[in-house]
DNA sequence: ACAGAGTTAGAACCGTACTCAAAGTTTGAG
DNA sequence: CTCAAACTTTGAGTACGGTTCTAACTCTGT
């Protein structure tokens, strides 16, 4: 609708308002358990309300995640530039991986991959996310070997899945398959392939 | 409880109508859709029935996934052992990834990572189709090559994972990342590591 | 035939996502 | 300053689906 685009540019900052809540409400009550009435609590405002500004649950869940995810794509970028390409490489995938099984981010991701979201924008929004990733484990693979730009792009890509893939462990709760154990196996992976 | 344990001893059988109704159920209304009631209808028996065998919604799903990939554990061990090792390898990794955004063995997936079952048991269950598959690719893998089984075993772990977080992608529905896209992108990867 | 356990159906219940109409607030033109 | 139009906000209302409950039914063993 022309009124969802309106909002959209008129009140950014409600609708980050309402975000931030969501994020709180998840940590507070769980995933499991999260009804839009606990989001509207905190954001100080009806239910009503806040399906005015998203539409529906989902609609909520995937900006939540979007905005968290571009949330923590500056933190990275700051946060890494000065850092060498070694303790950049560890703290990466620290970033990048859950935190454990109820880590909100992730959660936040298997809820979107669990009722993708229709429309083409927002999937690119998504895509956009991956290839922020990779571009930045590119960058600092680069930096710690002689592979080229192709080569490391690979890498990069490849090794992004892989720590999704373990990331499913994780969230799963497969006992053993703790964040600590994923961290360890993506950067054995990694450091068999750059020697 | 009691109630649980002795029906699932008793009637394995009304269990996996049910489970093969499910099936159908989502196939037929989709998963965005489906309700306790679509099954029931296809299983030819009452709501309040089929919640009596399973207790929730989400023990069916979790059922029907634990089912459905015991189902594809036989069928692929049939299909796989009557072709030599390249085809073999091909064919696994046709099987494992989804064919397509929609593909139901991978929607129960994705839903049961979103909202994971509490209970170990289950948990182990569904590392041991981890583990199953893995196992599988690491034989094949130590066919092609004179890698070692410590060695297999490890390529097929992270390739099972690399071909996890792919089927994301996939089923989120990234423009351009389909399930021919995913194919190529896994044997890619294979076939650089093993020359 | 009967008791009692196990099984089945479907109505009732309850919680929650979502709708809607009306009241309140802001904005900007005259 | 006034007023109307657009936007915001509310909370009660609706619809719907998961879960529970109860009462009827079936089957088994005696």
């Amino acid at each position: 609708m022309a009124r969802e685009s309106k909002i959209a540019l008129d009140r950014p900052d409600m609708r980050a308002h309402v975000l931030k809540a969501a994020l709180l409400a998840i940590e507070e009550v769980g995933f499991a358990r999260l009804r839009i009435r606990d989001i509207a609590d905190r954001a100080g405002m009806s239910t009503g309300h806040v399906l005015y500004y998203f539409g529906s649950r989902d609609r909520i869940l995937v900006s939540t995640l979007l905005m968290s995810e571009a949330d923590l794509d500056e933190r990275r970028r700051a946060e890494l530039a000065h850092l060498d390409a070694h303790a950049a490489l560890d703290r990466l995938v620290e970033l990048y991986l859950p935190k454990g099984p109820h880590d909100v981010r992730w959660r936040l991701w298997a809820q979107v991959i669990a009722r993708p979201p229709e429309d083409e924008e927002t999937l690119l929004r998504l895509d956009g996310f991956f290839r922020s990733w990779a571009a930045e484990l590119a960058a600092i693979v680069r930096r710690l070997s002689d592979l080229g730009a192709e080569a490391a792009e690979d890498f990069a890509v490849r090794h992004c899945r892989l720590m999704d893939g373990l990331s499913n462990e994780v969230l799963l709760g497969i006992p053993g398959h703790d964040a600590a154990w994923a961290k360890k196996a993506v950067l054995a992976s990694m450091r068999r392939e750059l020697g």
